[in-house]
RNA sequence: GCAGGGUUGGUAGAGUGGUCAAUUACAUCAGACUGUAAAUCUGACGGCGUACGCCUACGGGGGUUCAAAUCCCUCACCCUGCA
């Protein structure tokens, strides 16, 4: 009985929980420490799967909510597949729907950062008194669809049929991801709640996985998913559940703060079974969420914000992040960045960018997206070679003291 | 020449006596964006001031009125018919 999935680590980093390795599916391998590409709707956004390939991209993550209402499961499944229907024929994760327990329900309408930052008492309010497209029960999750309003219910069995179908080489278990700032009471119901589901996820996975056998399938992977929001014994009580349990990986959950990495994701991976990967969910929109998850552990990331920036004009340069669309570039015919060996750096200057943006012109998502994808992702591959000669304090020190010269705000919280 | 219609902030275009520094859209400017509800969202957008506010403004000039972008007279320009 062959395993859907091989981690071997390679390195490690003395004194810290930061490792580097490789990870082995069916549709080949990812270097680790690596940026997953947020791939949502079978699609990284304004990119072909040939300039994911070029920007260095390994692996992509889609998402089976967004999946099950278009175009449907099954037609992925008929297409052969999620990387047969993209045309991207390397490592998939797919995502199993639980953030948009969070995102259409207590989030839906007021963003994610209001959320996790307004004070306890608002947020409350707040979500009291709002509309939510999410109900949730033991069982499941009611949701209305954002497109027409019909109604669903997905639980951890129907996600992990949904995820099979779609057939990406890795998935996550089906969650509930909590606000961060409910009351601790509400916190630990929905822990525990979703290791229930963990529980119903892996045995439906499965049998689904026997299936597989029996057609002379390869197996797909699954990874729990560690949620206790910022609570550190709750955090670690996750971690002791799921990694008591056959996973094939870990995902890191919840919404947090940058900053709180070096104490949310430590507690987790410090009690995760080190032989597994460790995936931390939705971070990585900039370069202090790279070094200091790889520093306490975390093995592959993914995160929209590169492209969502992009498409919004907010770029990467390792000086800090720029808008291209303000006036002062209209006539700067140097690259986004000088250093930067991307497709678009190469070939294209700030003042066009300037151009396409303000003309909306679609080229001015796609030549924005190669960049910030081509910062991140070539971020993490520094990272990971500095693991493996050593150098990890010495890249983390110089890129994120000029990457922050000018917010001290968070060059402090970094006390390098 | 006669008759009718029109001229509003960067642009288009509402408004027909006070609640109008003037709806709205676009453009412009700034900010946000972390398991994608997102090529999205928020704010500013006559001048000065943090603000109460003050000043200047709806083609020009004059008038009526407590009060005019709105009513009247006149001038300029544009459009449409008839000559």
């Amino acid at each position: 009985m062959q395993k859907p999935l091989k981690f071997e680590i390679t390195h490690r980093l003395p004194g810290t929980l930061a490792r580097a390795g490789v990870i082995r599916t069916p549709h080949g391998d990812i270097q680790t420490p690596a940026f997953i590409v947020g791939g949502t709707n079978a699609t990284v956004k304004s990119l072909t799967p040939e300039m994911i390939r070029d920007f260095g991209g390994q692996s992509v993550l889609a998402n089976t909510y967004h999946l099950m209402l278009r175009p449907g499961a099954d037609i992925v499944a008929q297409a052969g597949g999620l990387s047969t229907f993209m045309h991207f024929d390397g490592p998939t994760f797919t995502d199993s729907g639980g953030f948009q327990v969070f995102s259409l329900g207590v989030a839906y309408k007021k963003g994610i950062d209001a959320v996790a930052h307004t004070e306890k008492g608002d947020a409350q309010k707040a979500s009291a008194s709002a509309e939510q497209l999410v109900k949730i029960t033991d069982k499941g999750v009611h949701f209305r669809s954002h497109f027409d309003g019909q109604k669903l219910f997905m639980t951890p069995e129907s996600s992990m049929e949904l995820q099979h179908k779609i057939g990406a080489d890795i998935h996550m278990a089906f969650d509930e991801c909590p606000a961060p700032l409910a009351p601790y009471s509400y916190i630990v119901e929905s822990l525990s709640r979703t290791h229930t589901w963990a529980e119903r996820c892996l045995t439906k996975h499965q049998d689904l996985n026997a299936e597989h056998d029996a057609e002379g399938q390869p197996r797909q992977a699954l990874f729990g998913i560690v949620q206790g929001a910022r609570h550190e014994e709750l955090r670690k009580r996750s971690a002791e559940f799921l990694g008591a349990r056959e996973f094939d990986g870990y995902g890191i959950g919840g919404v947090f703060e940058s900053g709180e990495i070096p104490t949310v994701v430590k507690w987790t991976n410090q009690t995760l079974p080190e032989s597994k990967p460790k995936h931390l969910l939705g971070m990585g929109a900039q370069p202090m969420d790279l070094f200091l998850g790889v520093e306490y552990g975390v093995d592959t990331f993914d995160c929209v914000a590169p492209t969502r920036q992009a498409r919004n004009g907010a770029l990467f340069t390792y000086d800090g992040r720029m808008n291209i669309k303000k006036q002062q570039y209209r006539k700067d015919f140097t690259p986004i960045d000088n250093e930067c060996p991307c497709y678009t750096c190469q070939h294209f200057t700030r003042a066009y960018l300037n151009h396409l943006f303000h003309a909306d012109e679609i080229l001015a998502s796609t030549l924005a997206s190669i960049h910030n994808e081509y910062f991140i992702v070539s971020t993490v591959d520094r990272i990971r070679g500095s693991i493996k000669d050593s150098s990890f304090f010495e890249l983390k020190k110089d890129f994120l003291t000029r990457y922050y010269a000018s917010q001290p705000k968070f060059l402090a919280l970094l006390s390098l």
